[in-house]
DNA sequence: CTGAAAGCGCTTACAG
DNA sequence: CTGAAAGCGCTTACAG
């Protein structure tokens, strides 16, 4: 029912290596008479070759693989853009996985991309404290297999990728902060189990402690927008007087988390940044367009995205590891009131 | 290099038809004792299955395509993390293609789908005014060979899909608005070329009409964050007397567009909702973390990219079309001011 | 229940 | 330049 390429040659009148060589093959090109009546039949008859009978025949599938915790987190989004982006014109297609941070989805990923033997797997997200050694075995045994591996985030040992330096641009956000007048700060932190939070959370009391500072709390969370306006909403219940007394600045594990903050502190009929100052951390898209304009350290998750899929392609040079650095981006939402 | 099933076959010794039962078959399995080999000996060896072998073989590869305008914008990624999710559990897994609205990569797009000899593809993103036969005859193409499309937004004829009634969605929220009190709008368009757009400025109008209403004016504009800032920010240039004369109610055609033009009337020093008044339509995520929340017209975005999952999979009776309401949420931005 | 063999639709050395 | 043939790694009627 399907048009095969054997179709093809034998209405061009000529063997399917032939029909091979005009269509998809790159080198020795046939004769261009020929090649025409190839490509003449292949037109009428609505060839399509079969990329899976290609893959096999050439033991390459065209394929890379996409892991993000969750797509429709714009930090992710924005990373899968890019990703899709610097893989334009490079004939290779992607495979998306989205896993909901389960760490069994993302295994089970790991797997179908080495089944589908794809070139490469770009793994986005944080990696666990403690959970990830199947994961690191899948991924090493994947990379046994020729295939490469570029992480975004904390890269393994022996894998490609972006390491976001969170501790380092949280510290400089915190030293910006405190420039700014801020002694009052609450950390609004994820889940610690994931390093990213850790590093972000340490990169913070690093930047305290150079001042001279203790937070006032330290409020776990879950790393999502309503994991942020709970413990939000929780913290100005039980401490209103510490709120009372003054300026507190929250310093939120990332962006979506800092937007539920903002809303729970609204909730609480408190006003943002004179009751509280609210500072995030990826800088998301629509975060320049909130009143007040929200605080944050930018992330160039776009270009991250791109860059990933170039190191993919063994673009990049022989830098196996590349250092992104935060910036910290002070808006109104952290304006210092006395 | 790879293990092939020969290879474990052969360590179990059993025959490869032996193996493949017990390790990808699924009806006829063998005695037991000889699966524990086989499994065993699969184990040990480290064996994946090479999708490509079994497709050709099976002639079915287990994939399935997705095709978004842009994975960035939170109307696309939401829609993703659907499908994604409506297809856990059925062993498919998907391809992505983010085309940034181009019509040459979307036909690109359904062409390679149609070589990996997906089972179908869900096709989301707004048609447009004139450019869709090729896509059309490509899709059709596609059919023929025996896949599933089910497309979001405006599905072409002989597919399977979700209907967005844009059109009557638009109307029923300009109804409330004009309840509310609203009298003097402004439409600010995105690009006419799209179905989605048209549909919605019709709505519009539809909906004044009934009033004995018509707009101030009509806004063209691109269909993204920038382009609501942009051309609300020219209107505001441009049209200063007629904003000064009362509150004005600028009806977006989409949420990002509303955020631009907020920003917009911020930037000109104007109050929002008390000068000017904006809706939005989606209901993408962070709308109800703005100050003030923003009216907009919700469609129930991850639904529907996991009812579309489901359509693809055939698990949704015999509806091929289905129609999605969009339900207007008046919020703080379209407070009607004396 | 198990295996030998053909077949899925291509590509690619190898001859001619 | 062109073609016959083997091979990519599986699955699955068909025999036994």
């Amino acid at each position: 029912m399907v048009v095969r390429l054997a179709d093809v040659a034998r209405e061009a009148g000529v063997s399917p290596a032939t029909a091979s060589r005009v269509l998809n093959g790159s080198s020795r090109s046939p004769a261009e008479a020929i090649a025409e009546k190839v490509r003449g039949a292949a037109e009428r008859l609505g060839y399509f070759p079969n990329a899976q009978a290609q893959a096999l025949a050439r033991s390459s599938a065209g394929l890379v693989g996409l892991i993000v915790h969750d797509i429709a987190d714009p930090y992710f989004s924005s990373i899968a853009h890019g990703v899709q982006h610097g893989l334009k014109g490079s004939g290779l297609r992607v495979m998306l996985s989205s896993t909901d941070r389960d760490g069994e989805t993302e295994m089970e990923a790991v797997r179908a991309f080495m089944s589908y033997r794809t070139e490469g797997i770009v793994l986005a997200g944080s990696r666990t404290v403690d959970g990830d050694e199947h994961l690191a075995a899948a991924v090493e045994t994947y990379r046994k297999n020729g295939g490469r591996v570029v992480m975004i985030g904390q890269p393994l040992p022996g894998t490609l990728g972006l390491r976001v330096d969170n501790r380092g641009s949280a510290a400089e956000l915190v030293r910006q902060l405190v420039a700014l007048g801020h002694r009052r700060f609450v950390i609004l932190s994820g889940d610690m189990n994931l390093v990213t939070v850790g590093d972000r959370h340490a990169g913070i009391l690093e930047g305290l402690a150079e001042a001279g500072l203790e937070p006032l709390a330290v409020l776990p969370g879950i790393f999502t927008r309503d994991g942020g306006l709970e413990a939000m909403t929780e913290y100005l219940e039980s401490a209103k007087g510490e709120v009372a007394r003054g300026q507190v600045c929250v310093l939120a594990a990332n962006d979506v988390m800092a937007l539920g903050a903002l809303t729970a502190v609204r909730r609480a009929g408190l006003r943002v940044p004179q009751d509280v100052a609210v500072a995030g951390f990826d800088d998301i898209a629509t975060l320049e367009d909130m009143v007040p304009s929200v605080t944050t350290v930018r992330l160039p998750l776009d270009a991250m995205g791109e860059q990933a899929a170039r190191m993919l392609l063994g673009e990049e040079g022989e830098e196996a590891i590349q250092v992104v650095e935060g910036e910290p981006v002070l808006r109104e939402s952290t304006a210092f009131c006395l």
